[in-house]
DNA sequence: CCAATATCAGTCGGACTGATATAT
DNA sequence: CATATATCAGTCGGACTGATATTG
């Protein structure tokens, strides 16, 4: 990369453009944001954001769940969780019940139109990542989710 | 994937959780979620943010450009960049001065000050990265930079 | 009294849009 | 005239903090 016969300077110079391109802190924030901005995108297009997702398909594998357990599995913070699941229950994709066993508790529940919600999200969810990977091999995109998988649980469980 | 002897409530239900943990897409956001924390957390600590290293850097490696050409090197938004320079140049970091060639165009150069800036934050940086993969190995942490590296030049062509 | 839950109010960096003035 | 540049004003989703009322 850098030129044999150059100064000292040019050759900072050299390493500077490969250490802004190759920081990997950077690459995964760009990749990221190019992915975020077609998820949003397409989600737009059906009255919905990538939280609203996250919510459904919890409480599709989870069942009713507490609004607390909710905000731990999906990363929403507890506070703005309560706009996500008032959002969600004006367009009637969930029901916000009192848990009986603990009065401090709602029970957020799937309603049966949330679930065919999830259905056209999962869907729609899917060919957006298509395109996200688009210039990926098969192979690629399994090693890509294997080490993004690593990093998550890595991070994650530090909380 | 799906389980051949069980009826298909409970197999949606499996796939249901598996298609939110293995969303690739999510998987790339709440990866870049924790990176960008730990950068943003450490950057704060020297009185910086994400996007004054990559003007910094850019200025270092191309010398003084337009703003601009600034945007479209870096990633920030033409709008944006106006108040980001502007931290810069509070911080004594660039130099804002008008192009004699071209009326329109202004010239932001780094200053020797600027320079110290950049090596500061290129040793913090570092860390922070080493920080952000520790649970990958070596070969991965390169593997994953080509991989991220296709996709942010795939999409970043598509502008 | 202490801990947990849900809610509210508000801050902040940052992505994105549209309009405007100026210079080419 | 049209185009490009810089700036301004403002919206929006979303990360994050701190306080409060209620319940266990």
């Amino acid at each position: 990369m850098s030129d044999a016969t150059s100064d000292m300077r040019s050759a900072d110079r050299q390493d500077a453009v490969a250490r802004l391109r190759h920081l990997r802190t950077r690459l995964l924030s760009l990749a990221a944001m190019h992915s975020d901005r077609l998820v949003n995108a397409e989600l737009a297009r059906v009255d919905a954001r990538k939280w609203h997702y996250a919510v459904l398909a919890t409480l599709d594998a989870s069942g009713p769940v507490s609004q607390s357990e909710l905000s731990s599995r999906t990363g929403i913070y507890r506070s703005d969780l309560v706009a996500v699941i008032n959002e969600l229950g004006d367009r009637g994709l969930v029901k916000r019940s009192p848990n009986p066993a603990d009065q401090r508790q709602n029970l957020i529940t799937l309603t049966a139109q949330g679930g065919r919600q999830l259905l056209r999200l999962d869907k729609l969810l899917a060919d957006v990542e298509d395109e996200v990977l688009a210039p990926l091999t098969l192979p690629q995109r399994e090693q890509l989710a294997r080490l993004l998988t690593t990093l998550v649980d890595y991070h994650g469980r530090k909380v």
